[in-house]
DNA sequence: ACTAAAATCAGTAACAGTTACTATTTTTAG
DNA sequence: CTAAAAATAGTAACTGTTACTGATTTTAGT
């Protein structure tokens, strides 16, 4: 049973605000200011928990640590191969592209994670 | 300069029997019938080398180790939910999506990582 | 073929990011 | 108010990967 945590919606409350989409230790010197005492240990218990629950989303980007998105609903990402910032993206028009997936395969598709990688447009000013 | 290494060449062609992705762990044990004194670093240092000069590629799936498929031409991957294997798919009607997601950017976008999800055939079928 | 510089190696230590453990504190149903 | 359950802080341990070091292998130039 799931029991309320002022630290818990401290942690939501900090993704809520920001749309950089922080990583665990940005999310726990962040909190400190709130909780001097809070512990990395419960920053991340509770960032897999809200994930799991679907209140947040967890980016896991294949370089450095996993990244978190206060805005549950599916949306798509970029990342910038020079300064390495990850940016939400509107994409209209990929809505079929697990039944396009699906056409010469056997299992079942329900689900697809994309991340969209060039030159974030801070990087393709010349930074 | 890049110079020849056996052992190089002994995890391309380990990699080019395979296609279930393994990862850099099951890499050294295959290659150890082979090289029984190789080294787990020498693995890494190679895969990495192997995937930065496009040679193969490297998956990181979100969970778990890092994988590693022989077949350096881009194709897209599908993860299982329930048994956790990777597979390659052929997917077709996907050459544009690069384009739809620079509609409403901003920068430049000039690639994508997409991972299908669901359930692989041998699991849809009950294990 | 011989040699020497450069690359690679095996072995091991160190590192980053994350998870697990434990004793204490907080939350909440009754 | 109370007691069981959940969450916490602090810390240790773990996983996957990279870095270091001295020995070995490769190869370009003789």
């Amino acid at each position: 049973m799931l029991k309320y945590s002022r630290q818990r919606e401290a942690i939501k409350n900090f993704l809520a605000d920001r749309y950089d989409h922080p990583t665990a230790e940005t999310v726990y010197f962040g909190i400190k200011d709130e909780f001097p005492n809070i512990s990395l240990g419960t920053v991340y218990r509770n960032l897999s928990l809200l994930s799991e629950i679907g209140e947040i989303q967890k980016l896991s980007t294949g370089t450095g640590p996993d990244r978190f998105d206060g805005r549950p609903h599916p949306h798509y990402h970029f990342i910038c191969k020079d300064c390495g910032c990850v940016l939400d993206l509107k994409v209209e028009g990929l809505e079929h592209i697990n039944v396009l997936a699906s056409q010469y395969f056997e299992g079942d598709i329900d689900g697809h994670i994309t991340y969209f990688m060039g030159k974030c447009p801070t990087c393709k000013n010349g930074n």
